[in-house]
DNA sequence: TTTAAAATTTGAACAATGTTCATTTAATTT
DNA sequence: AAATTAAATGAACATTGTTCAAATTTTAAA
C-alpha cells in the first residue's frame, strides 16, 4: 500500500496547493479578478490540472468557503470560555467584525456570494454545516442571556437571527463600500463604533 | 428646432427602452445572467447600439441603481407623514424589508453590488446622493426619537448606521439564501419576524 | 428631385474567461 | 524492456464584454 498511499498523499497535497494558490490570489486581487489560468500559473501547473482536482471554479470557492468557516468557527468556540453570556455575546460580535475586516474577501465569499450557495443546492440540500455550527454558538449564547433575564418577551430564533443580521449588515456595508458612500467618516472606526452602539442596545433589560 | 428636438426625444426614448429591457431581463433572469446581447435582442436592436447609448454594462447598472433609489426614496419620504418618530422608524424598516422582498435584484444592485460603487469612484467621488438622501430620512427619524427620550446615551450617527445595518443585514441574508441555509424555517416569515424583534429592541427606553 | 453630408445602426471581430478532452508525458507493473 | 496505468497538458470551444469600420438611414443642400 505504500505507493498507493504516497499517491493519495500527493493528490491531497496538490489539491491543497491549488487551494492555497487560489486563496492567495483571491486575497490579493479579489475573487472575480482571479482566473483559473492565474491559479494555474501561480502554482506552475496547467489549467487542465486544476480541472482534474476541481470540477469547476465554484468547487474551489466552496472549498475555501468551508476553510473560512473552520477559522471563524474556531475563533467563536474559543469564546465559549467567557462565562458571562452577555459579555460573550459582545465578544462574539467583536470577533466577527474583526474577522470581516481582516479577511474581507473570505467574508464576502462566506456570507455574500451566491456561487457557493448554488453549489449547495445542486448537492441536494447538503447541509451548510459550518454555517449552522457558527450560528448555533450565537443562538446558545442568546439562550443563556435569556436565562439571565435579558431579552424578556423575545423569541430565541428570530432574535438570534436579528443579532446576526446586525453584525452581518455592518460588515457587508463596510466591505461593499457603502459606509464611505454615505459619508460616515472613517469606515473602520464607524464599523466598530456601530457595534458598540449595538452592544448598548442589547444590554437594556 | 423641431427636428433637433424630435431627435433628442427619440434618443431619450431609445435610452429608456434599453433600460427597460435591461431591467426586465435583470428581474427575470438575474443580473449576472443578463448579457448585452440579451438586452439588444429583447429590444430588437444590435449590440452596437447599446454601446452607443451606454459606455459599458456598469453604466446600465448604475442607471438602474439610481432608478431603484428614486423608488425606495419615494416610499420612504411618504412615511415622513407618520408623526410619531418611533412609529415611523418601525414603518421605515417594514417598507425597506418589503422593498427588498419585492425587488430582490434591484435591492442587490443597490446595496450589495460592487460594480455601481466602482463606477462612482471613477467619476471622482461623485456623490451617492440617492443613497445619502435615503439614509438621511432614517437619521432624521432617529434624531427625533432621541428628542423624545429614546436612545439615551447613544450617538446619532453610529446608532443610525447600526439600525440600517440590522435591516440591511436581514435583507441581504434573505436575498443571498442564508436564512434557508441555517434552517430558520420559511425565509420570508423569519425576515418579518426578525424585524419585529428588532422593533421591540428599539422600543426599550 | 437628386446629391452630398451627417447621424445612426450594425454585426463581424477581438480579448478574456471558464471549460473540455484528445494527446503527451510520467510512473508503475509485468 | 515493454506494456499498462495514471497524471498532466494546452490547444480548442463557447460565451462574455467591448470596439469600430462599414452599411444604412436621415437630414440638409443644390
Amino acid at each position: 500500500m505504500s505507493i498507493t498511499e504516497r499517491k493519495a498523499k500527493e493528490k491531497e497535497e496538490l489539491r491543497a496547493l491549488i487551494l492555497q494558490g487560489a486563496k492567495k490570489l483571491f486575497v490579493e486581487n479579489g475573487i472575480e479578478q482571479t482566473t483559473i489560468r492565474n491559479i494555474a500559473d501561480e502554482i506552475s501547473y496547467s489549467v487542465g490540472t486544476v480541472y482534474v482536482y476541481f470540477k469547476d471554479k465554484d468547487s474551489i470557492l466552496h472549498e475555501l468557503h468551508t476553510l473560512g468557516f473552520k477559522q471563524l468557527g474556531g475563533e467563536m468556540r474559543v469564546l465559549m470560555s467567557v462565562a458571562e453570556p452577555m459579555e460573550r455575546l459582545a465578544a462574539i460580535g467583536r470577533v466577527y467584525v474583526r474577522f470581516a475586516v481582516d479577511n474581507p474577501d473570505m467574508y464576502d465569499l462566506m456570507f455574500n456570494m451566491k456561487a457557493p450557495m448554488e453549489f449547495l443546492k445542486k448537492v441536494e440540500e447538503e447541509e451548510w454545516n459550518e454555517g449552522k455550527a457558527t450560528f448555533n454558538v450565537l443562538k446558545t449564547t442568546v439562550e443563556q442571556c435569556m436565562a439571565q433575564g435579558y431579552f424578556a418577551g423575545h423569541q430565541l430564533e428570530p432574535l438570534s437571527f436579528t443579532i446576526w443580521s446586525t453584525v452581518h449588515g455592518m460588515c457587508s456595508l463596510y466591505i461593499r463600500d457603502r459606509i464611505k458612500a454615505v459619508n460616515l467618516g472613517d469606515p473602520e472606526l464607524m464599523l466598530f463604533a456601530a457595534h458598540e452602539e449595538f452592544v448598548k442596545l442589547l444590554n437594556k433589560k
